[in-house]
Order: C-alpha cells, then sequence, then structure tokens
DNA sequence: GACCAGGTATTGC
DNA sequence: GCAATACATGGT
C-alpha cells in the first residue's frame, strides 16, 4: 500500500486558486478536469483543490511538516491581503481590479527557476512558455514518476552549451539561459546576497546576466525572491497604466507596487473592456 | 506572409 | 540618453 501524502488546510476564505496558478507568474501547474490542479514544486508533485462548501484546501503529495515549513510561505498564505486590500482599494481603479480577482496571491517561488522562466517569458507568449519549460523540465530534470520531472537546478543546465540547450527550442534565449545559469553556479548572482539587498541593488544584480533586463529581474523578484516592492512593467502593464493611470501611479499603489502589479496586471489581461 | 508574444542587446544619432 | 532594429519560434 503505497501511502498517498496530504495536507488539508482549514478555514482559507481568501485563495483562489484558478486566479493565482493561472495568472502567468507561474508556468508549472495545469488544471485538471476535476477542477483541481497539478504541477511540481522541488520534487514535490502537488495537487491542489479547494472546497468552497467547506473553505478548505487539500494539498496532496505533501505532509503537514513541508507545508508548514515550506509551502504556507509559498502560497503566500501567512500574509495578511485583509489589510493591503483595504488599503488599495481607497484608489477607485485599484478597487476594480481588486474586485476582479481579489483572492488571487504572489506565489514565493524557487529562486533559480523563477530567473530561468522569465528568461523564457520574453517577448513570448505564455502557451509557447509553458511547452518551452516543459521541455526543458523533460530533457533536462530528474523524473521524479510518470511524466513529471524536476525543474534542472542551475548547475545541470551550466553543464550545457548552446547545442544540447538548443534542444528546447527557446531561441535567441538558448544563450540567456546558459549564461544565467553560470553565473548562478559560480555565484556571480547569489539569491543569498539578493536577499541582503534593497529592490535596486538586487535588480542590477540580475542584470549582470545577458538576457535579463529591468523586467526579467523585476519578476524574478518578486516570484522568485521575495521583493514585495518590485513592480514589473511589460507590455499589459504598459497598456494598462497607460489606460488607467493617465495622470501617473499614486502613492498607494507604489506602496504596495508587487501585489498592485499582479492585481492590474491580472485585471488588464483578462478584462478586455478596460481597452474598449 | 505579416504581425504578435509577460524584452533585451546592439547600433546609430 | 533615447529611438529603431534584430532576435527564434510558433500561432493567428
Amino acid at each position: 500500500m503505497l501511502k498517498n501524502k496530504v495536507v488539508i488546510i482549514k478555514n482559507i476564505y481568501d485563495f483562489d486558486i484558478n486566479a493565482t496558478l493561472l495568472s502567468g507568474q507561474c508556468f508549472r501547474f495545469k488544471k485538471n478536469d476535476d477542477k483541481s490542479f497539478t504541477g511540481v514544486v522541488k520534487d514535490n508533485i502537488l495537487n491542489l483543490k479547494y472546497d468552497d462548501s467547506k473553505h478548505e484546501l487539500i494539498i496532496n503529495g505533501i505532509d503537514e511538516k513541508q507545508y508548514v515549513e515550506f509551502y504556507e510561505e509559498y502560497f503566500d498564505l501567512k500574509k495578511d491581503y485583509n489589510k493591503i486590500r483595504k488599503e488599495l482599494e481607497e484608489d477607485e481603479v485599484m478597487k476594480k481590479a481588486i474586485q476582479f480577482s481579489p483572492n488571487i496571491k504572489i506565489l514565493n517561488q524557487e529562486f533559480w527557476e523563477t530567473l530561468c522562466s522569465f528568461i523564457i517569458s520574453q517577448n513570448n507568449n505564455i502557451p509557447r512558455i509553458i511547452s518551452i519549460i516543459e521541455t526543458l523540465c523533460k530533457n533536462f530534470g530528474t523524473n521524479i514518476k510518470d511524466d513529471f520531472y524536476t525543474f534542472p537546478s542551475a548547475e545541470e543546465i551550466a553543464q550545457l552549451n548552446l547545442e544540447q540547450i538548443n534542444i528546447i527550442k527557446s531561441g535567441f534565449r538558448g544563450k540567456y539561459i546558459l549564461d544565467a545559469a553560470k553565473k548562478v553556479v559560480n555565484k556571480t548572482v547569489d539569491y543569498e546576497k539578493i536577499e541582503k539587498m534593497d529592490l535596486n541593488d538586487a535588480r542590477h544584480h540580475l542584470m549582470q546576466i545577458n538576457g535579463v533586463g529591468p523586467k526579467v529581474a523585476d519578476c524574478t523578484l518578486l516570484y522568485g525572491a521575495k521583493k514585495f516592492d518590485a513592480f514589473p512593467v511589460d507590455v499589459w502593464m504598459k497598456r494598462a497604466i497607460a489606460k488607467l493611470y493617465p495622470n501617473g501611479i499614486p502613492d498607494v499603489v507604489t506602496k504596495h507596487a508587487g501585489i498592485a502589479q499582479l492585481y492590474i496586471f491580472n485585471y488588464s489581461r483578462l478584462c478586455k473592456e478596460i481597452f474598449e
């Protein structure tokens, strides 16, 4: 009898797994026919299901200890979003963006995976980003079981040459991925140093990598390095800001930059009426 | 076949 | 400094 690890989190009232896992901040969760999500984090195969009536989050694939030590923070379930939302709602635009997906959350993902994923994201679309990352894991990650693979470590990627990385058909991004892996392995880019830096220093630290500019740096810092004051601006955000904040971004948005960005990004990407 | 996609590096002024 | 352009690949 194979034991199936599971943890059930009770009294969860503000976690929208759909908005969170389909928001373009992560790329390895897939929705199943039963509305649950399956994805790989580290070497764990997770299955998440939210029970609306009981307000329970059921996570298959991990135990209580792993939840407390890692995944509670990974899914950002420690943070007081109520307080942040209340402050942001002073602004009318934010109020609408929050109403659209009030319970979306920032994922605190692993540093290297986030960096590598957002290098792949540049000048690319989300379905293709997902497919390239899947190919990357299949080719260079470690098989866990069935068709599930870990995200390959920086060490594993750093050993590859250009011809090998081109198997994943990431185009011109291949050389960027190799440069990032090498610089993470030799600690030119070091997460432990980034943890101690302010946002601006951390950005420039990351931008030592060829193929990492302000946008990839900010996404990496927000979703993979707990820099919640990062405010990634991509094509969607540019359009949204031009339309929603023609006279500039209010202070309250700057104060909660990271989370505000996720609300606005999600709102502008999914709510077409804004631009009509 | 042109144009776009969670951008960046390079070039030219 | 800032605008224009190339960059791989796949989908409309």
